[in-house]
DNA sequence: TCTACTAGCTTTGCATCACAAAGTGCTCTG
DNA sequence: CAGAGCACTTTGTGATGCAAAGCTAGTAGA
């Protein structure tokens, strides 16, 4: 019998990913260092979660100039809102206890 | 700076382990395999992760015999339905994306 | 040109964790 | 006695989280 928490999307069962889209769900690009303040996070330890989230399709990583410093900002996905949309849903049905 | 994802707690950052208190809020006492099968995991799998939750104070252990068979029942503590209920309000917070 | 600095990673290393499968000890049933 | 069920515990393997250090490319200042 399969239960609802084996649909949650394995991409997103980190508090660090959580916090990474949704970021990325209220705003529509957020800067490398504008997440890593946002979240509180070593700059090493954002990258790794970020390139994860990246691998899996669900956001888009945008290599650019400002001036003359290198930015990096991130977007999620149209995939990305989705699939983190959906394991909301999950989250939620498995967390109001109705089956 | 502090960020929300910082106040989840650790004891609750899994998928099985939500599952479990889940479960638990909505009834007030389940056995072991009443458990497993509602989670869909193997004993031993269940076993750790209840076992996680007892030693951090959210789940009570009751072994008794039911007629002639062992059967242990496990219920959510005091701490444990208010430390899962700030677990959720902090994940509504941040979900919600309003700090 | 030499040095320092910033942004954004990548690598390393360690500790923790998830999970399945197998094993354990107990009791009851046939 | 054999087998089965309950509730674990142990074992083993592979994935994960994280911090800290290192690295690279470009820029700015002296």
């Amino acid at each position: 019998m399969k239960h609802l928490i084996h649909t949650l999307n394995k991409a997103f069962d980190n508090r660090v990913r959580l916090g990474v889209m949704a970021v990325l769900m209220a705003n529509e690009a957020v800067s490398f260092n504008d997440l890593k303040e946002a979240l509180d996070l070593t700059d090493g330890n954002l990258a790794s979660h970020v390139s994860a989230l990246e691998k899996a399709g669900y956001v888009l990583v945008n290599k650019q100039f400002v001036g003359k410093k290198p930015n990096t900002t991130y977007q999620a996905t149209k995939e990305g809102k989705s699939a983190f949309q959906d394991h909301l849903t999950a989250l939620e049905k498995l967390l109001r206890g109705s089956p």
